[in-house]
Parts: structure tokens; sequence; C-alpha cells
DNA sequence: TATGTCATGTAAGTAGTTACATGATTGG
DNA sequence: CCAATCATGTAACTACTTACATGACATA
């Protein structure tokens, strides 16, 4: 993020902006990793003065900062274990009424929806800039714009997803208990 | 987690079996998670001896940890944040030369088709205890069936993401620098 | 006798969140 | 004059990870 010196304030906009979309950070989070960095000279800062408050304080990138920015990507690909609170809470649906359970689909389909237009309306922003859009992007913006197509078409998978289930619960609750096989649940070998 | 009552020990091993696919957790987060679920009140204990090792503790839940349930999911939907390790170094991918960029992006499509493989795998378990899969489930597992749904559509998904950005990462790499209308980037306004 | 599994935990550290503290300048 | 924005931070807390501690029993 600092291909380009900027401030912590500065980078604080720059996640609200874009980055947001796959990860954030506050403030009171980024300050204090900054001047680790620096200590660890990865950064170098210089003051300069600010319209308004505090001078600011402008961060620029080491050869060791970028060295290390490339170590991680050469390292190969990080695939963390994932946390999915609404998976979570879809697990266990089985607890509450069947009514508040379609509510609770319905609301996540919506909220997946939303989603889906706010990328879109990003990517209406850049094809307005260029209505070659999504070939001959400058090379800056060439690997931010794959992260966006992945936006898209996910939230479309989940939007699908949600829809799906939708359909699935409506059409259980209406034809009750139906006979099943065997006897013990899936859920312990899952 | 404990609608049967279970010991740390066996959630451990329920987070191996399934729930890791969306959330995880280890046994030293496990255990004071437990005691303080007692302390207030959401759980309760009993002691059974164990063939092997310190006697088993037992864990069941009260009435007031069902209610802590319940309104945990009729309170809707939870959509955190997402902080997506791989997508964060897509977006800064410019940085490694070409031939790294491939590299990576190869790694990845790898590793979410080896995870559809994973998927793919439960799913036929559960086809083989009752060919009729994914009609008439028991209500143990219907739920989680949606989860499992979810995890194939979203890695085939990933999938055929990564195989359009190696067509058009090699499409680049091969005819060099076009032209680019207009100059600024979108990146700060992605 | 060594290794693996069962079974309980604690301790130290990292990452991230929410709330608080400070103060200048601009625009309504 | 009040609220918003610019700009710096600290403090307290929650969540999670990695490493360590303990010890019984089972199998090779």
């Amino acid at each position: 993020m600092l291909s380009e010196p900027a401030s912590g304030y500065d980078l604080k906009k720059a996640f609200e902006q874009s980055i947001r979309h796959f990860w954030s950070a506050e403030l009171s989070q980024i300050y204090p990793a900054l001047a680790r960095l620096e200590k660890d000279g990865r950064l170098e800062s210089t003051a300069a003065p600010s319209g308004k408050g505090p001078p600011r304080k402008i961060y620029s990138r080491t050869e060791s900062g970028l060295d290390e920015l490339v170590r991680w990507l050469e390292g190969g690909v990080e695939l963390k274990q994932e946390r999915v609170d609404f998976l979570s809470q879809v697990f266990f649906l089985e607890a509450i009424p069947s009514d508040a359970r379609l509510k609770y689909m319905q609301g996540l389909r919506d909220a997946f929806a939303a989603r889906c237009d706010v990328l879109l309306n990003i990517e209406d922003g850049w094809r307005s800039q260029d209505p070659r859009y999504p070939d001959h992007l400058p090379d800056a913006d060439f690997y931010p714009q794959l992260t966006l197509r992945l936006g898209l078409m996910k939230f479309r998978t989940l939007v699908e997803w949600a829809d799906d289930c939708l359909s699935v619960m409506r059409a259980r609750s209406e034809r009750p208990p139906t006979a099943t096989l065997g006897g013990r649940s899936n859920v312990e070998a899952f």
C-alpha cells in the first residue's frame, strides 16, 4: 500500500475505498503497525505540515520493506482456516421455528444481493472511465480488477445458493416428515 | 454443538470432522470457553470416568444456554468484514515477476480444486448412506447439508475464477503494454 | 521402551476492536 | 458556535494461536 508514500490516515482511506472488500483495518491498528514497521526498518517517515490538526507523518517503503512484500508473495498461497459467521448460523438453524428460519435466509439473500449491487456499481465506474473495460487496463489496475471480478462471481453464487436454500426449505416445510433410511445422522461423519 | 452432552475433547473432534469447513477452534480455546459458559450458567458439567487419562468432564446445555443460541439466530444475519488472505496477495501481485505471478495463481487454482475434491468426497459419503440424497435427509442433517452445498458451489466458482485469471494473465503477458485512455488509475476509486 | 491416543489444562503472545484523548481548521 | 474533517495517538478488552505441562493407558 506504500508503493507511493502516504500517511496512516491516507492508508485508512485506501482501506475504505477498495481494500475493505477483502481486508480492513482501523486507525488504532494502523498507527502502531506503521511504528513497528519503521522500527524494523521496513519503512521510513518524514513529517509534513498539514492544513489542519497535527503534522502528517508520511511513510515510505524501504528496500527491505519491498523485499518483505516480495517474500510474502513468492512464499506461495496463504489459505487460512476460514471463519464464516453466517455458515455457523445456518448449520444450527434447526434450533429456531420454521418461519424464523425462512426470515433468516431471506435476510441473508438480501444482504448478498446488496453486496452484489455495490460491486456492480464499482464496475460501472470503471467502465465509464474506459469503455473497453475489462480490457486495456493500466498495470496498476489489472490485479485489483481480478479481485473485483471474484467479488462479483462470489456474491452472485451466494445469491443463487440462498435462493436454492429458500426453495428447498419451503418445499420441506410443506410436506412434513418423510421416512429416512438407516437412522444415524451424517453430521458426525461430515 | 451441545445439543447432546459432550466433553471439550469431543467438541474438538466435531470441529475437525465437519465444522472446520467454516469454523475452527483449538482445545486451548475450547476449555476456557466451556469454563466461562458454565460460570455464566449456559452449561452444566458432570465428571465421568475415562478409559485413559484424567476423568472426562461432560457438559450439557441449560435452558439459558439454549435461549442464547435462539437469540443469536433470531437476532439476524452476522456478516462480519471479511479478511481474505489470498485476495490481499492477488491485489498486490504486480510486485513480483510475471512467471512468479503465474506460478502463484496456478497454486491457488490447485488449492481450490483440492478443496473441491474434499467436499465432493464428503458428499459421496452421504450419498452412499442414502441414494436419495440430497432429498429425504433427517432433520439433523438438513441445515448442515446446506452449508456443504455452499462449499461446493463456492470452490467451483473459485476454480473457475482462477482459470479465468490464468488465461487473461497469459494473454496479457504475450502482447505487451497497450495504450490506455485517461491516465490515472482506478485503484484509488475502487 | 517408545510412540500414539485420551484427556485435562495454563501461559505467553499476536491480531483486531471499541472506546477514549487531543487539538486545529473549515463550513454552515 | 457547532459539527465535520484532518490528524495524531493510547488503553482496555476479546479472540485466537502456539507452545508448554501433566499423566494414564495401549500397542508395536
